[in-house]
DNA sequence: AGCACA
């Protein structure tokens, strides 16, 4: 038997407060490498959260980020989350995008769980699916393709490729209605197909206080999270490049928001993803 | 420690 597809890569996730909405789940853990799909039952005393990974590697890493997160401060909820004893459900046949199509009556299934060979919707080539973990380029690596070399100053000391700088080709109205209170991390959104990270890298290094970002591509779609040195220069950016549309945008101007929970991408950039 | 959906 093909036995990948029967190991448990999905979690399991306690201490959320008792009002946690499922979408709170899903914005929690949509961008995390693998995320196929979540869902939160509250059936029992308590809401019990699962959420299913591509891989058992991906959903350990999940796990492992998410324990002991303060949820809420306010209700001193901090998570707990161990792998689950089987995997989560999910639908086949579920087409169209996760990420945009929501619809809000029935928790969304990303399609592709209880696999059976055809059709096939989950955000990663199923080829992806039965690739070692050491492979060199895994689909949600960040986006590299074509930099430059990596630069090393002095002290041998790793120094990002700076593109030269360039400005948005204009801007596009976006939809930002759910937006988190201002921290010094921006969460890009609504990126075309075909960004990559130069381009972002040339618009967003050069705004004052700039301090790293990190690119995730999962499937089709590019999010980008982007630290800077202090909240007033991620809300200036906030502002200003709100909006902003870049040679690859495809859907409009980029959503630039801050972002919901800052520990995931303190995860992701000091991870090796 | 508490693990559901189909």
């Amino acid at each position: 038997m093909c036995n990948w597809r029967n190991e448990v890569r999905t979690i399991f996730v306690l201490g959320f407060p008792s009002d946690v909405k499922e979408r709170e789940l899903q914005n929690l853990l949509r961008w995390w490498p693998g995320y196929e799909a979540s869902q939160m039952n509250f059936k029992c005393d308590q809401p019990m959260g699962f959420a299913l990974f591509s891989t058992v590697a991906m959903a350990m890493a999940a796990r492992d980020a998410l324990q002991n997160l303060v949820f809420d401060a306010d209700t001193n909820s901090v998570l707990r989350a161990e792998m689950a004893k089987k995997n989560l459900f999910v639908k086949r046949g579920v087409a169209g995008d996760p990420c945009i199509s929501f619809d809000g009556s029935k928790r969304m299934r990303t399609g592709g769980g209880d696999y059976s060979p055809a059709p096939y919707s989950a955000p990663y080539p199923s080829t992806y699916l039965t690739q070692p973990m050491t492979s060199p380029t895994p689909a949600w690596a960040p986006q590299t393709y074509g930099l430059p070399q990596p630069q090393y100053d002095q002290y041998g000391a790793y120094v990002a490729p700076q593109p030269l700088p360039i400005t948005p080709s204009g801007y596009a109205p976006v939809q930002n209605t759910k937006d988190n209170p201002p921290c010094n991390t921006l969460f890009i959104g609504n990126l075309g197909e075909a960004v990559n990270e130069i381009e972002l890298r040339a618009l967003f290094s050069g705004q004052l206080g700039f301090r790293q970002m990190k690119v995730l591509r999962q499937g089709k779609n590019i999010v980008c999270f982007i630290e800077f040195l202090d909240v007033n220069s991620a809300m200036l950016v906030h502002t200003n490049l709100q909006g902003a549309v870049l040679s690859t945008s495809d859907r409009g101007g980029m959503r630039i928001q801050y972002p919901h929970n800052v520990y995931v991408y303190i995860y992701l950039i000091s991870s090796k993803l």
